[in-house]
Formats: C-alpha cells, structure tokens, sequence
RNA sequence: ACCCGGGUGGCGAAACUGGUGAUACGCGAGGGACUUAAAAUCCCUUGCCACGAAAGUGGCGUGCGGGUUCGACCCCCGCCCCGGGUACCA
C-alpha cells in the first residue's frame, strides 16, 4: 500500500502540494507570471507540439512532452532569457471529426469544450504557458491565414490541381496521403486502404527536395530526425537511358542491328531511371509500370488482350495486396527496345513491380545484379546475364542468385575490368555521347495532396468560374468561414459534405462576378500545424498572418522539442511551408526552427499507450494524488528523457519523498553559524551538474543529483544552514516549480522565484588540491592512494608501493608503468 | 530486407572524449530505532559464487563469440534478442 499512498506528514511543519499549488497557480496567474515580455532582451522561444484536444483529455504522452518542454524554457528563464512557451490546439481533422459524429456532438460545439477542459489540466499542470497567445486552429481568425498560406503557395505556382491515383478509406470516406497509410492500411480506423481516381490539390514539395535535404546537415536537429528526413526525401544518383523501341514484329533473335547506327525506332522511345548504369549490358529486358502512357502504343496486336487483362487486374487492386505479395506476375508487349550499349533487341514487359510514381515508371531490368529482377526472369524465363564479377572464380561461375556486391565489369565489351563505382560514371559518359543517357538524381519525396473531401477543415480558398475558370479567392475576401452545418456526413461520392450546402457553394466570381462555385475540398490538418510557430507571437493581430517586427525578434524557433512521430510530416512540412514564405519575401529565414530534438515514448508494461490495449494512464488522479510537482519531477526521472520510459507506479513515493525532505530542510534551516565546507563544495557540484544536464535534456540524472545533494544535506542528522539550501530550491525550480515558489518565499525571496536567476557555481570550491589515484596492477584495480594533484609518477609508484595491498601483486620489476596525472597508475609487471 | 535506437543487479536506470575496486540516484527486499500497535519518519544491509564465527579474502561479472589496448559497458569484426520507422523506390 505504501507505494499507492502518499506519505502523511509528520506533526509540525508539513509539505501539503494542494494547498501549496492551488495558491501558486492563483498568484501566477494573478500577476501575469507566465507572460512573457514580447520585446525583451535575449529571447528565447521554446517551442512545443500543440495538442489536438481530444474528448478524453491529456494524456500522460503529453504530459511528458509538455513538462519535458516547460523545464527547458524554465530554465532558460532562470539563466537570464526572455522566454516564450506558448501553446496551442490543433483541432481541425478526421480524429476530431469522427470522434463527433460517433458521440453526435457538432464538432463546433464539442472542440471549445475539449480545449476548455485541456487547459484546465495543463494549467494544474504547472506549465509556464502564456495563453495571451493560444491558437485555435479551427477558429476564423487562424484558418483565415491558413487558407492565406495556401494562396501564397498558389500566387508561386507551389499549388495545383490533378487527377490522381490515391489512398482512399473506405470507412472514413476520405483521401490519405501517404504518410496516413500504415502497411496499407488506414492509420485512424484500420480499414483497408482502396485506390481511388480523384481531382486533388498537391503542393510542389518535390521541387524543394534538394533544398530540404540539402539544409539537413547544417540544423541543429537530432540525428534521428535529420536522418528520417533524409530517408523520406529519398535521393538517390543515377542516369536516364533512353532505349529505342523496335517495329514489334521485329523478330527477337534476329533483331540485332550492330551494322547501322540507326535505330528502327518505331513509335517512340523509352526512358528508364536506373541507378546502376555500369550494369546495362546485362540489361536484358524492360519493364514498364502498367499504368506507363506508352504501353498502350508498344503493344503488339497478338498481346493486345493478355496486356489489357493484366493492366485492369492491377488498377482494380489495391495496395495491400499489391504490397503484400511479392511474387512477380506481368505480361510480355510484343515490343522489343534496344539497348544502347549491347545494340541488342530486348522484349518489353509490364508489371506491377514497377510503380508509375518512381523515377520514369519504367525500368531497365539487369537479373543477375538485382533481386526483384531476377525474380521476375526466373518466373518468365528471361536471359540471366553476368556484368559484375566478385573475382576471378566469380566471373566462371553461373549466378544462381542476383549479385548485388562490388566488383569488376565482365562481359561488358570496352568496358571490362573496371570496378563498378568507376564504371557507373564512364559508362553514362560513352551513353551520353551517343545520346542515350544522361545523369540524373532523383527523389523519392512526392507531392503533397492537401486536399480532403470532409467537412471538418479550412475550406480551400478557390472558386470555380465558368466562364473564368480558377480563381483565388481575393486575400481580402477571407476567410472563406467553414458553415455551421448539420449533415456534415462524408458519403462515398468522394465530394465533400460542403457541396451540398447551395448558399455556401454558389458564390460570384471575383473577377466576372458571374455565379460560380466553391472549392468543396477542405485542406489537410497539416497544412495547419505547417505555419502555427509563426502565429503565436502574433496571435492577438487580426489585420497579419504574422507582424514583421515579432517575427524578426522571435523567430526562428529557438528550441522545438517534439515527438520523432512527426519527423517526416509535420517537420518536413513546416520547414517546407517555410521556405516557400522565405522566398515570396515574407520572412527572412528559411528554416523554422534553430535546434530540434526529440523525446522518447512513455510506455507501460512495454507497449505504447493505447486505449484497445487499456494502458492508458490519465494525469488527473495522480495529480490529484501525489501533486503536479512530484508528478512532473517523476515523470522526467523516469529514463534518459530522449529515449522514453516505461510508466510505472512504483518509483513515484520516491520523488515524494525527495519533495518532502527538500521542504523539511528548507523549513528548517538556520542562519546561526556559517554553511559546512563539504556541504558547499557538494553544492556547488551539483549546481554544476544541474546546469550542464538540463540542457542536454539530461533530466534524469540532473534530479538524481539533487537527490543525492538533499542526502548529503541532511547526513548525520544536521541542522542545514539557509545558505546550503536556498540555492537548491532555484535548481529544484524548472521541475517542481510551486514547491520552488513557496519556498522561495518562505526563504525570504520576493517576486517570482522563475524571476531570480539560476544560481552561480564557484569553480574554486571544485578544485581539489589531493588527487585520489587509482592503482591498478595490470589493469586490475587494486588500490587506491591519496597524493598531492600535481605529484610526479616517481612519488605516486612509491606511495603505491608503500601500501602492502597493491604491493603484494608487485613480485617483480615492473615491465611498464602507465601513469595519468591525477586519475591513476598502471603497473604492468 | 533496409535505416535508426537499445540490451548493465529483483526492477527503472548511472558511468566525462577508453582511465577511481562497474552498478550513482530511485524503487523493491531484509534488518533495526521510534510506537501499546500500525502507518509515516530515521538508520543499516542489499550483483553473483566460494572460503570464513566475524572483520575479511579470492574468483566471476555490463546480450553472445572473437579482436585491439597497459587498461574496454565504451573502440573494431561477426552474431543473437527487443523497440521504433520505412518498405517491390530500380
């Protein structure tokens, strides 16, 4: 039970944290303790990833991001800086708006109340937050820059509109992009993903590829994140090769033309991406994506309906089994193209294996070097063709898997015995000169579909004119405001629920003033969160998306801590929408955030939290139990803050107990006689430790410090002097600041205790003049021996033999003797 | 399959750029003080094995197997396991 009940105090003077915070948190809020001055000195914009406010309230998750966050900007606070850590809601999106139609509750009526009841408990919390500039993502006066954001993009060309393949959730009725499709199922419901053609707005995110994977290296970002971007964006160096096609009744075998130049092109050519140039003599056949425009023109009257029966089988599948099933189907074309550098008519296939969304959707395919290749000609029987060979044995040797290794060219005519990576670039030079390739670096990174067919959402500013066509909607016609409307049901018609709303959706053209149409699609929740770091300092202005003047002073972002969930999407987006604002002139950075790092994961019982698992844990009741402060402080001692922690209950009375002495000791302090020097130069280690772990985000061992303080404090059961503790009580402050306030005030402080600085070490106090030497008799520790810190080897040895324990192990003359001034001695003997 | 993390006591975890008898800090456990009693509080013990009445002494220990070094939780090579991300990307 001990571990489930907080301990009761003692008689005299007790530490009761709801009294002591329900005071601390009327008097912050009363003098405005939480806000920040937006033209101070030195600032510092601390940066944490608004909630979407859900019905069930905070959870613990963020909880441990928010506090992780709240002791940073804390603590900058305390060393001098003006600091801003404002917060808001991310309330538009499929979560909230199924959430509402489940409980049928307007999500108009169901999101004020979500948000009420979150700063309620963010509040109890204990976070330094200042509400004056809260953003509320679905309210007119924020989605009116959003959809602003989105005619920015417009005006550059960034935005536009296709017919497209694309992700479709049959139970939510709605467009994913990719990112929301977990192994080909729907992240939110878990429904099977479909492929649906659809009119979509995309952003031109792909053409800012380089840049964004370019600028990587030079953020101060977590290693991890950087390198999932990396991995996102997907480059990779390579050529193009053009291959002519041959008349498809060009008889394969005797299709070799090595005494003409000229090839017998007969409709068009194809292009390929390869990144494995140095292997085209091996390529013996291509391999288009079904959906490749040309097949259509390639293909062979006797093919004709094996290739149409193939292509309608894979559009009608969806991506779940086209992923899940890795053996390779496809269909021959009848076509033949030449490779350029063996001048040797290869058939032409299509399968599924080659995606329309990759390079040009059309690939040259080399078996004997690349797996999925291999695969497919031992399933249809295709030449199998040796180019690179390991060594000598290799190169006699007939491959019986693909060789993917390094190597030397074989069988590739001028070109043999080169190694591969010499290769690749001399080969795309003889291409290139003859015409048929050129280098070319490609991106995995595709455009970003903004657009959903929902109701809850920033409707996108566009209007449909017949007579005119698109048309913006005018910047000073915003915002477009989203109707309060009852049915705001998705159907299966894959439009949005706004279409059938006529007030809404007949408006005049602003530029002929003819009856026109609305855009019904509303745009993705990312497009949200992709500008709202801009908004915060400028919340409180209607007539700007953001005021020149406080952006400058303010951004970018000093310090985003945030979960790696987001790395890829919102990260990647938000440094996007950044740069698009930098080069329209808008702003004068082009990176929104100076540093990023990333916590880990708060588990339990070694799985994420979930509700389907039942390991949810919500704050309230602890909070309730054992005090925000304990709550925080435990929480951060958890685990390395970076790498996450399992939750468990049992640690937290420890934390408690930590509070308690620290109050007892402070309560009780004198000011009679002068501090211990043990005491002192324990402090001022601690002060030390303090101040290097917390902004390393190394919370854990920064509160195992003061723990360890605390014990030395109260050793030998002393009386603490006032001159030992108070300063503990600022380096307790960042983690449980109420306790910090009161005693704080208790000690004699005034003013906010967050107002009077973080405490200065004396390094002097630190140097000690007697160096305790490790004696270590080959590589054993065996002793150890006190000398003076600048001793020379000689005494150290002999200090060493002095002492019977080590010398016992010396029988001999030792071999080597390895000395480290001030740390320890080596005897090899 | 690939890319990131991570494997240390009964448990959560420490250990600076390879240099203090590995395991700080906390939980749990065992023992003691206070109490009529319990809770709370305070003090002591707590990696494993062997020998010893005890103080102690010796050996083994950071996922596994090798290696580099005077010295390895830390570096190198080869594996195993767990967590997260990506996935037919040519």
């Amino acid at each position: 039970m001990s571990a489930t009940t907080p301990p009761n105090a003692p008689d005299r003077d007790v530490y009761d944290p709801s009294v002591v915070e329900r005071t601390w948190q009327a008097r912050w809020k009363e003098r405005g303790t939480h806000q920040a001055n937006l033209t101070g000195a030195n600032p510092f914009y601390q940066l944490m990833m608004f909630p979407y406010p859900s019905a069930e309230g905070l959870h613990v998750g963020n909880l441990y991001a928010f506090t992780g966050n709240d002791i940073h900007g804390r603590f900058h606070r305390l060393k001098g800086h003006s600091v801003f850590e404002p917060l808001g809601f991310d309330a538009f999106g499929i979560h909230s708006e199924n959430y509402a139609l489940k409980v049928g509750v307007h999500p108009m009526e169901l999101i004020p109340r979500n948000i009420a009841n979150f700063r309620r408990q963010l509040d109890r919390a204990g976070l330094m937050i200042d509400w004056r500039y809260a953003v509320d993502t679905t309210q007119p006066e924020y989605y009116k820059w959003t959809q602003w954001v989105f005619l920015q993009l417009y005006k550059q060309g960034l935005a536009y509109k296709k017919r497209a393949s694309v992700n479709w959730c049959p139970n939510d009725k709605t467009v994913l992009a990719n990112e929301q499709v977990e192994g080909g199922k729907c992240e939110r419901c878990g429904a099977e993903v479909e492929q649906r053609e659809l009119e979509q707005w995309f952003f031109r995110i792909s053409d800012y590829a380089k840049r964004l994977l370019d600028n990587l290296d030079q953020l101060d970002w977590a290693e991890t994140t950087k390198q999932a971007q990396r991995n996102w964006i997907g480059r990779s160096e390579g050529a193009h090769v053009t291959f002519a096609v041959t008349d498809p009744r060009i008889d394969a075998g005797a299709a070799t033309v090595s005494d003409t130049n000229e090839y017998p092109i007969a409709e068009d050519s194809i292009t390929v991406f390869t990144t494995r140039p140095d292997t085209i003599f091996g390529a013996t056949y291509l391999v288009l994506a079904p959906e490749h425009p040309l097949v259509d023109l390639i293909t062979s009257a006797e093919q004709r309906v094996a290739v149409d029966a193939y292509r309608a089988s894979t559009a009608a599948q969806d991506l779940v089994s086209r992923k899940v099933t890795k053996d390779k189907t496809g269909v021959f074309t009848g076509a033949y193209a030449i490779n350029p550098a063996t001048e040797r008519a290869i058939p032409i296939w299509i399968s599924d294996y080659v995606l329309m969304e990759y390079g040009t959707g059309a690939i040259m395919a080399v078996p004997g070097h690349d797996e999925r290749d291999f695969e497919f000609a031992k399933v249809f029987d295709l030449d199998i063709v040796r180019v690179v060979a390991g060594n000598e044995q290799d190169a006699r040797t007939p491959l019986t898997e693909a060789y993917v290794g390094d190597g030397r060219l074989v069988n590739s005519g001028r070109f043999d015995g080169l190694a591969v990576d010499e290769a690749k670039a001399t080969v795309v030079d003889w291409l290139a000169s003859r015409k048929a390739a050129k280098p070319v670096v490609n991106y995995r990174l595709h455009d970003w579909c903004i657009s959903r067919q929902r109701y809850w959402g920033p409707p996108i500013p566009i209007i449909y004119c017949d007579a005119c066509g698109v048309q913006p909607v005018p910047e000073d016609q915003l915002p477009v405001v989203l109707p309060n409307i009852p049915d705001y049901r998705p159907d299966d018609s894959g439009i949005s629920p706004l279409a059938r709303h006529a007030e809404w959706y007949h408006v005049p053209c602003p530029r002929c003033g003819q009856q026109a149409r609305r855009e019904t699609d509303v745009s993705d929740t990312f497009l949200d969160s992709s500008w709202y770091f801009l908004r915060y300092p400028s919340a409180d202005r209607a007539d700007v998306a953001f005021d020149a003047e406080r952006t400058k002073h303010w951004l970018p972002v000093t310090s985003y801590i945030g979960g790696n969930e987001h790395a890829v999407l919102h990260l990647l987006y938000s440094r996007f929408v950044t740069m698009v604002l930098h080069d329209a002139k808008l702003i004068d950075f082009e990176e929104p955030f100076a540093t990023f790092r990333a916590h880990g994961m708060i588990i339990r019982e070694g799985a994420k939290m979930s509700k389907s698992k039942g390991n949810v844990i919500t704050p309230d009741a602890l909070i309730e139990q054992w005090g925000a402060d304990t709550f925080r402080t435990y929480l951060m001692f958890l685990g390395p803050y970076e790498e996450g922690g399992d939750y468990r209950d049992s640690g937290i009375v420890g934390v408690r107990r930590f509070l308690d002495r620290l109050w007892s000791s402070a309560t009780s302090a004198t000011t009679s006689g002068a501090p211990d020097a043990g005491v002192l130069r324990k402090l001022h280690a601690t002060i030390k430790k303090c101040g290097e772990d917390i902004p390393k985000l190394s919370y854990n061992t920064a509160i195992a410090a003061m723990m360890e303080y605390v014990n030395v404090l109260r050793a030998g059961e002393r009386t603490p002097h006032l001159d030992e503790v108070r300063p503990l009580v600022s380096l307790v402050a960042p983690f449980a600041p109420h306790i910090a306030e009161a005693l704080h005030e208790r000690l004699g402080g005034t003013g906010s205790i967050m107002d009077a600085g973080w405490p200065a070490f004396d390094p002097a106090l630190l140097v000690e003049d007697a160096a305790e030497i490790v004696v270590q008799v080959n590589g054993k520790t065996r002793g150890k021996v006190r000398v003076a810190k600048d001793a020379t080897q000689e005494s150290v040895v002999s200090a060493a033999m002095a002492d019977a324990a080590i010398a016992k192990f010396v029988n001999e003359t030792p071999k080597k003797i390895v000395y480290v001034p001030g740390r320890l001695l080596n005897v090899v003997v």
